[in-house]
RNA sequence: GGGCCGGUAGCUCAGUUUGGGAGAGCGACGGCUUCGCAAGCCGUAGGCCGCGGGUUCAAAUCCCGCCCGGUCCA
């Protein structure tokens, strides 16, 4: 745990700083005052600046971020314009939730350089972890803006460390901004997360952190560290990094709300939303001085349930000096406005930023994040859309943020269409609370158990909040634990699995190989070529050089012949390339080898993958920008790319993209390829390169297609759109909610799907004996009379039905009190059934077997002492077969029908 | 990616636990009552019980696979 560091700086030594211990924390922290005893955080101090700013001057958002960034572009800072929240580039965080993200893994590692060094940049970032805490603690948001400046110290290459850093800071805070020296408090607080770690300082003042100013320069250790190096930070252990990061984050949101001293951070920052929200909702004035003190305690809150917020609610009421349920009414519709202005924001980054609600990952938090703000807005008796909130922000945002207004309608469509959905999820789930009721009520339960709560919420998205509001109506009382969620969770837990990862070829022995010379590369059209055999290893081949495309990026790999003996597979370990033969001991090292390739099967993978370009050019342009590959897989006979949209294609949007497609093959357009250092590829062409998916590397493969599409792709293209061939789309599939799958083909596929298609038609044409263009009108008609047919049948077997009770009313025997009828008849099991039915009487058996069916039926009244399952048997045992049923009636059939006569008299005699 | 819920008449759903007669309400249509309307009463039509396979004498019901919709979690 004792981390041996020394966090002075040349600051603090030259400038008269002293190291203190904080009396409440224990933590130690640096300060230019000798009477402070705390170290500045809450909860250790109280906020001192709400009603009395801690800045002289007061900043909008935009001044205090211009100010920023124009501070460190005069320290000689690079200025790097934001990331998108959702972050293309890597694959192992659902969105940015700093400004740091943006650099990882690829500039941290060293494979792609920083677009300035040192730089500063202001990037929104999203939170989730806190997501109870907004709206409510009046520091919280779900978006913020986090300015940074950040330092890459490249081994031999050093920018800077600890000393200017803290240096920047204060000079930034008490020269720019005018902060009071004597009040700024640096604590020390190392730091560890994502397998990196390092000393870091919190910069507070007045109460409030404004910046944390990070020094990444250990990871993890991997097992063989040498001893010597490693060192211990809160139980894990590290190596120093070849690179050390400077890593800062000055919290935008908080330095503008330092600067006006309004009650909480939101009145500062979201005035646009709140003042109209206020206005619409009538919402009552409070007091200043109850929001000020409510703002002071919940700034030193962490709210994580329902009980947390009771507490909270109660320590403010006394402190003012009034009731505790009369506060929450009064705060109450504050903190729901306060909530929505802050998640409809996230709403505007995440959805211009290219996430589609959905049920999964990004787009499942969207989701969230529209169906919280639903329900707050309802809460609040607001019927507005919530389209309309998000407006607000993008009308008050896009002078700094364009792109808002470019996805402008595909956004505010997306909300519509989530609120439509959530809207009938709602209507759907109260049918479902109210039958559910019923069934209770019936057997006089009062209160709905806590098992169908957590199915309303789990399977029907009902949260119990809302499942209370329906049940109350219907005079029936809920409890909802104040822990709910994270009995959700833990219920989840249970049922959490392990993935395997299924290992591909995994050659240790490969390692020392040099890497295999791609010729595939350098003429995608080589079908034939030289090489060398380096190695052969089990059943792979490894050559100096090859024309065969290994699998990868969705496309298969290339099969063949070496020397004439079959290629089956080929594979990428690293950057060798291994060819699994046939016939492994025909190849020694050393040997030449003449490498031919299945043509017909490459060419037509080369068309499926330009085509998959040119298709996904169209998708975009017809359906609009937030379109985004989510997976693709192309085989010899069709393609299929899926693609996150927030609602089904329609049959008219799927003729225009097939049509605009085939019109780009028919334009013959030029497809070129280059490789580019990754930073200059995405300064170039943006996060749109990154569509199928992260690609690894120093240099990336740029494929573009003139005017049309710019991917990062490693796969072996054709020179022009025009050798694609046409493009057929065969049909989509929704995958999941947010993702369309798109099935299609190009080239001689496409043709071969045409020929499947004629041949299916003029078969159903030779059925119905019709023209092709008149099979649907012909299928109706016949599918129309094949209904009224059953029905005669129907209608018919109940005619038998009276005739044959007619017949056998007859032949009633008196067996003792009872009456037997018992008769071979003809007919389906259904009309035997309907008959013995009818025939049914108090103190009578009906016993009928079908001499063409095999069909047994036996009808027993209610006060004849025997069961018709028991009968049965009597008849089933002497004739074969089987059968049963309930008291009143049996069913079954038999496999004698010659033994039929004798079992109806076997069951007389057993009666 | 994993879990859960659902798909039955035009609509909303029951029936699935424990296999054996496919139902209700609303709507549609017809009739009665009424000067006429609303309403009420009586009656009629309307079902590949999502699709495919399996088990069984017998499947809406049990088992397996698929499709469609919903929902929660990583």
């Amino acid at each position: 745990m004792v981390m041996i560091m020394d966090m002075s700086t040349r600051m603090f030594k030259e400038e008269g700083w002293i190291r203190k211990t904080c009396k409440v924390c224990g933590k130690p922290f640096w300060t230019l005052d000798p009477d402070r005893e705390t170290c500045g955080d809450p909860p250790c101090d109280e906020y001192e600046f709400i009603g009395k700013p801690g800045i002289p001057k007061k900043y909008t958002l935009e001044e205090m971020r211009e100010k920023f960034l124009s501070f460190f572009e005069r320290k000689g800072h690079g200025r790097v314009k934001r990331y998108p929240v959702l972050p293309r580039w890597r694959d192992d965080v659902l969105l940015v939730g700093a400004s740091i993200m943006d650099f990882q893994p690829w500039v941290i590692s060293g494979e792609a350089d920083p677009p300035a060094n040192p730089l500063t940049i202001s990037q929104p970032s999203i939170r989730f972890t806190d997501i109870d805490n907004v709206g409510i603690t009046g520091r919280h948001f779900t978006i913020f803006e986090m300015m940074a400046h950040h330092a890459f110290n490249y081994p031999g290459k050093p920018i800077y460390w600890m000393d200017e850093t803290a240096e920047y800071a204060y000079e930034f805070f008490t020269k720019d901004l005018g902060m009071k020296g004597e009040d700024i408090t640096f604590k020390e607080n190392p730091w560890a997360g994502g397998g990196n770690a390092g000393p870091a300082f919190e910069v507070l003042y007045r109460g409030l952190e404004v910046a944390t100013l990070v020094f990444m320069q250990y990871k993890l250790a991997p097992p063989d560290a040498d001893p010597s190096q490693v060192v211990e930070i809160k139980g894990d252990k590290y190596v120093p990094m070849d690179t050390r990061v400077v890593d800062t984050g000055y919290g935008l949101e908080r330095l503008v709300w330092m600067s006006q001293g309004t009650p909480t951070a939101y009145d500062a920052v979201l005035d646009y939303v709140i003042e109209p929200l206020k206005k619409m909702a009538g919402v009552e004035r409070i007091d200043d001085r109850i929001l000020m003190e409510n703002s002071k305690l919940a700034g030193m809150f962490d709210i994580e349930d329902m009980g947390d917020l009771r507490v909270l609610r109660e320590t403010v009421a006394k402190r003012v000096g009034i009731d505790a349920d009369e506060l929450a009414r009064l705060v109450r519709p504050y903190e729901l406005i306060y909530t929505i202005a802050d998640h409809t924001k996230a709403l505007t980054f995440m959805l211009s930023d290219g996430v589609v609600p959905s049920n999964v990952k990004a787009g499942y938090l969207a989701r969230l994040l529209i169906r919280k703000s639903i329900r707050h807005l309802r809460e609040l008796g607001l019927e507005i859309p919530l389209s309309e909130i998000v407006a607000m922000h993008i009308k008050a945002l896009h002078k700094t943020f364009p792109e808002f207004k470019e996805m402008e309608d595909v956004v505010l469509d997306m909300i519509n269409v989530e609120e439509k959905k959530y809207a009938e999820t709602l209507k759907r789930g109260s049918g479902l609370v109210k039958r559910e009721i019923e069934k209770l009520k019936k057997r006089d339960i009062n209160e709905i158990p806590l098992e169908k709560l957590i199915l309303f919420y789990e399977s029907h998205g009902l949260t119990p909040e809302i499942v209370k509001e329906i049940a109350e109506k219907e005079g029936m009382k809920v409890k909802v634990p104040d822990n709910f969620y994270s009995l959700v969770a833990k219920e989840a837990e249970k049922t959490a699995k392990k993935e395997e990862e299924k290992k591909v070829v995994d050659f240790e022995l490969v390692q020392d190989l040099p890497d295999t010379r791609t010729l595939y590369y350098e003429d995608p059209f080589m079908k034939e070529f030289d090489a060398k055999v380096l190695r052969v290893i089990d059943g792979w081949v490894v050559l100096d050089a090859t024309a065969f495309y290994p699998e990868g990026g969705g496309q298969p790999c290339d099969l063949g012949e070496l020397n004439g003996i079959r290629v089956l597979d080929v594979q990428k370990v690293g950057r060798v390339i291994l060819h699994r033969v046939e016939k492994p001991k025909g190849f020694k090292e050393g040997d030449s080898v003449h490498g031919k390739i299945d043509w017909q099967r490459r060419i037509q993978h080369m068309r499926h993958h330009t085509g998959t370009h040119v298709l996904m050019g169209a998708l975009v342009r017809v359906l609009g920008k937030h379109v985004w590959q989510a997976g693709s897989q192309l085989s010899t006979d069709w393609a299929r790319l899926d693609i996150a949209h927030y609602k089904r294609i329609s049959e008219e949007e799927l003729k225009e993209i097939e049509l605009l497609a085939n019109r780009v093959v028919m334009e013959d357009r030029e497809v070129k390829w280059e490789w580019l250092p990754r930073t200059e590829a995405e300064q170039k062409y943006g996060f749109r390169l990154y569509q199928g998916g992260v690609v690894p590397g120093r240099v990336i493969r740029i494929l573009n297609i003139k005017d049309w599409d710019v991917q990062a792709c490693g796969g072996t293209h054709l020179p022009r759109t025009g050798l694609i061939g046409p493009i057929k789309i065969l049909r989509t599939e929704r995958i999941q909610d947010g993702v369309e799958r798109i099935i299609f083909t190009c080239g001689e596929a496409t043709i071969r799907e045409w020929q499947k298609e004629r041949e299916i038609l003029s078969r159903t044409s030779e059925v119905f004996r019709v023209p092709p263009e008149k099979l649907p009108e012909t299928a109706e008609r016949f599918f129309e009379e094949w209904k009224q047919a059953r029905k005669e049948v129907e209608k018919l077997n109940k005619e038998l039905a009276k005739l044959l009770v007619y017949e056998l009313e007859s032949e009633v025997e008196k067996i003792g009190e009872m009456e037997f009828i018992g008769d071979i008849v003809e007919g389906e099991i259904d009309h035997l059934r309907e008959a013995a039915l009818k025939l049914k009487k108090a103190n009578r058996i009906v016993a009928l077997i079908s001499e063409d069916t095999n069909a047994v039926v036996i009808s027993v009244g209610d006060d004849v002492p025997h069961k018709a399952g028991d009968l049965i048997r009597i008849i089933t045992k002497l004739a074969g077969g089987g059968g049963g049923g309930k008291k009143d009636l049996a069913q079954g059939k038999i496999k004698n029908i010659l033994k039929a006569k004798e079992a109806i008299e076997e069951l007389k005699k057993a009666l």
